[in-house]
This record gives structure tokens, C-alpha cells and sequence, in this order.
DNA sequence: CGACGGTTTGACTAGGCTCAAAGATCGTGG
DNA sequence: CCACGATCTTTGAGCCTAGTCAAACCGTCG
């Protein structure tokens, strides 16, 4: 049943959930969203979802799992672009025939369904213009990160990042999170080489701004770093917090 | 009268002409646009078109000169997130009571006009998508850029980029064109410092490179350029080159 | 137990930054 | 038409953050 599958154990489906705080949701956003659950599929790590330059099919809600947007240079240097988490949305784009911009992997297994078609939805389709325009935020903020920040302030601005944003689909609180990145992933995103986020990292837990131990990260006081690196949340709408 | 507006010195407007190659526009289009070029307005280079976190108004089409979002950090750090080029559309967003999520900022004297409305004319509601698509695409060309390229293969990056964008407009031609930011600018685009712009600068035109006269750029061969920085030009849809 | 993916460490290098000041260039007003 | 200020570009010297290369360590899974 529907229902059991988005209130498994009682809970809200963390995607639903994310949705749900973009945008209040009416009964029919969410009997669509509870339908589309049924229909999920599973990608491997490393499989790539949607391919640079080719036509994209229709858009994916993450269920499960961290994906990304990559780019990858001829001479093997690679840049992540932007995360996909439980409850984003991959591959969405007014644009007939639109071509993929760049590719877009799993990180981890990730489980997708395709997105519920919102257009007789109003609320979905609300929160469908709301996470996009947050995706675009996450964008500019992952330029400022990589062109103007330091090692150790890209780092504490990007786990600040994971922390707002996982914490919208109940994924994290207090500070503390499941996070699916290698060291080698991060430093693909933040520009920098994997042997410098490792001293980096050290020099961080040395200093009690967290603790990171297997893929669970505890943020110690993500107010204090917010405002020692200048972190802003991303805000895009006049009704959303 | 607006024809010899838009076809000012028989010549059709650059920021029309742009617009017509992203998708080929009706006649109700051109004339919509034609209207709209009477309704100019001039801001001074430094000046704000929008401010972060304030409710964005209409969308604006640039007509003349060049804009660029902005974030600024406490510190007094700047970074350039993208820009905005004569034909590019500010401000374009789709959702009720959108915030600004950057300072778009004037770098030279910029007149820009209100958009016009695309909704009931097909043909220009598609260029504004593949405009909008555009800018994601420049977003992400930049993120790599800042990323993962060093100092000389960032500039030859972005100045290829301004290349192929004006090239629409027909403001470049043969690998020249006028550059409107000063090398502080393009270090703040960058995440480098002016200085280090300079001398990668000098080095390129020792080099033979590029010759940069006043807000003259003359790129000598751009495709060689392209394949040695592993350049790919924007493309978003089937249908557009 | 071995292979594999990920983390950690060391020694050395280099690309880009900082600070500071001197030249160019250009618009503006007297 | 020139002088002035403001803005931009160029140069120098020294430093430091982050990169490179290589190897060891560690956990875990088949």
C-alpha cells in the first residue's frame, strides 16, 4: 500500500518529508508522490544516471542514496558539480528536447523514482519551482566555495551545506549526519586533492570543530563555524525558512 | 518608431539578434521585443539591478553592456558568480515571491529593458528556456573552471566563453571582440588575484596567444585554444548549435 | 588470506598570494 | 587644452597554501 511505503515505521518518507517543507502539500501531491514510490529502481555506485550531451527522459526524485553531477576533464581531473540527496530532484527542465548539461552519477546505491508529473498539482509543482530554484542556490554557493574559500572554510561551508540540507528530510540533527563521501569525492568537489582534505580534516578534529568517524559526521557547534567561515543557508523564497 | 530600433543602422538589435538564435522568433515576438527596446533604462557601472535577499522584480533583457552576480563576503572578498551580456535575461525566475539569491551588479554603464511577457507568444517562451537553460550551463562551466583549471587555462576558459556568447549577438567576430571588465574583475570571476591575472596574461600574449589592447581582445586561434584547455562550447538543446 | 578501496603519513615542489609602489590611461573640469 | 584625480595595469621580492609522488596502514569482504 501507499501508504506503508511513505510512513514506513510510522515515519514520513524522507523525500516526502523535503518536499513537504518546500511546500505545504495538498492530499493529491502527496497520493502522487506515495505512487511514485512504488515504482523505484536502484542504481549501483558509479552508475551514471543521466549522460553529458544526451537527451534527458524524465526527472528523478531521489529516494535513497548521494548522487552527483560530474564533470570530467580529458586529462582524467574531475569536478563534482552539485549533490542530488534524498528528496532532490535530478534532471528537471522546462526545455523540450533538452540535452543533459553534464553527467550525473551515483555516489552511492541510489534509489530514484520518476518525478510525478505536477502540473495539475499546484502545491507539487510549487515545490518542484522551490527546489529548483534552490538547486540554482547551491550552484552560486558552490562557486563562491571553490573560488574565494580557503581549504578548511570550503570544507566546514560544504558540511554546513549537507547538514541544512539533510536536515530538511529529518536525515540530520544536532549536527550529526550520515554522510556518503570518500575524502576523494570531497576533494573532487571542493577543488583541492585528497591528501590535503586529510590534514585538513585532521587539523579540524584536532581543533574539536567535529567529529567524523566511518561515514557519521557530528558537527560540534554549527552556529559558532556558520559564522567563523561567513556560511549563509540558502533562502530563495519569501515563504520558505 | 520601433523598427529602427531594433534595426538600428539596418542592423538588428544584438541582444534580438541573440535571442533569435536560441530559438527563431515569430513576428508577434520580434514585435513584442521591438516594443519593449523603447522602454530603456540606463544604470551606471557599480549600481545595483538586484540585491541579495530582496523580492525580485520583473526579469530584465540586457541591451547594452555587461552585469554580473555577486556574492561578497564579510571579509570584503568578492566573487563573480556569472554574467550578464547584452541579450541575457536577469531575474528570469518562475517562482511567486522569488528572493534574489545574488547581487546582480552593473560592471559597466548597462541599459537594460523589462521583458517582455513570453506566455502567449510560443516562440519567445522557448528562447527564454533555452536562455535559462544557458545560464545553468554557464553555471556549471564556471564551477569546473574555478575547480579544476589553473590560472592560464581558467582565462582562456572564460575568454572563449565570452567568445562563443557575444559570437550569438554578433558582438565578436574572428576571435575579437570588446571586453568590458578590467583584469580586478576577471580576477574577482576567477578566484585569483589581480596580480596573477596580470602576469599569466603577459605570459599568454608572450606566448602569441591573444593580443588585449585597451578593451580590445583579439584571440589568434581560438580552436587551438579550445582543445588545448579542453574547452566545450554550451549546448543545452538538440535544436540549438 | 589476499585484494581492494579508502585513509594516513612524509618529503619536497610549485603555483599563486601578499604587500607595496611605480607607471599608464582616461574622463572631467577649470 | 591641459592638469588633476581616479582607476587600471605593471613590476618586484618573499612567502605560504596546496599539490605531487610515493608508500604504508587499515578495514572489510569474498
Amino acid at each position: 500500500m501507499a501508504t506503508s511505503l511513505s510512513r514506513l515505521r510510522g515515519v514520513v518518507h524522507p523525500a516526502i518529508k523535503r518536499l513537504q517543507s518546500l511546500s505545504p502539500l495538498e492530499p493529491a501531491a502527496i497520493a502522487a508522490l506515495e505512487m511514485a514510490l512504488g515504482s523505484a529502481q536502484r542504481f549501483p555506485a558509479r552508475r551514471e544516471l543521466f549522460s553529458e550531451g544526451r537527451p534527458i527522459g524524465s526527472a528523478l526524485l531521489v529516494l535513497e542514496g548521494w548522487a552527483a553531477r560530474v564533470r570530467q576533464l580529458p586529462d582524467g581531473r574531475r569536478q563534482l558539480i552539485s549533490f542530488g540527496l534524498p528528496g532532490d530532484i535530478l534532471g528537471l527542465y522546462q526545455l523540450e528536447e533538452a540535452l543533459a548539461s553534464t553527467t550525473v552519477a551515483a555516489l552511492t546505491s541510489v534509489t530514484v523514482c520518476p518525478l510525478p508529473d505536477g502540473t495539475h498539482i499546484p502545491t507539487l509543482a510549487q515545490a518542484y519551482a522551490v527546489s529548483r530554484a534552490l538547486d540554482e542556490a547551491y550552484l552560486i554557493a558552490q562557486v563562491t566555495r571553490i573560488g574565494r574559500l580557503n581549504a578548511h572554510e570550503r570544507i566546514i561551508d560544504l558540511l554546513l551545506e549537507f547538514y541544512e540540507r539533510l536536515s530538511m528530510s529529518g536525515l540530520a540533527a544536532d549536527g550529526r549526519y550520515h554522510i556518503a563521501l570518500t575524502q576523494e569525492a570531497i576533494s573532487d568537489a571542493l577543488g583541492l586533492t585528497s591528501v590535503h582534505i586529510n590534514r585538513t580534516l585532521q587539523s579540524m578534529r584536532a581543533a574539536g570543530e567535529l567529529t567524523w568517524t566511518g561515514r557519521e559526521v557530528v558537527l560540534h557547534d554549527p552556529i559558532s563555524l556558520a559564522s567563523t567561515v561567513g556560511h549563509v543557508p540558502a533562502r530563495v523564497c519569501a515563504r520558505v525558512g
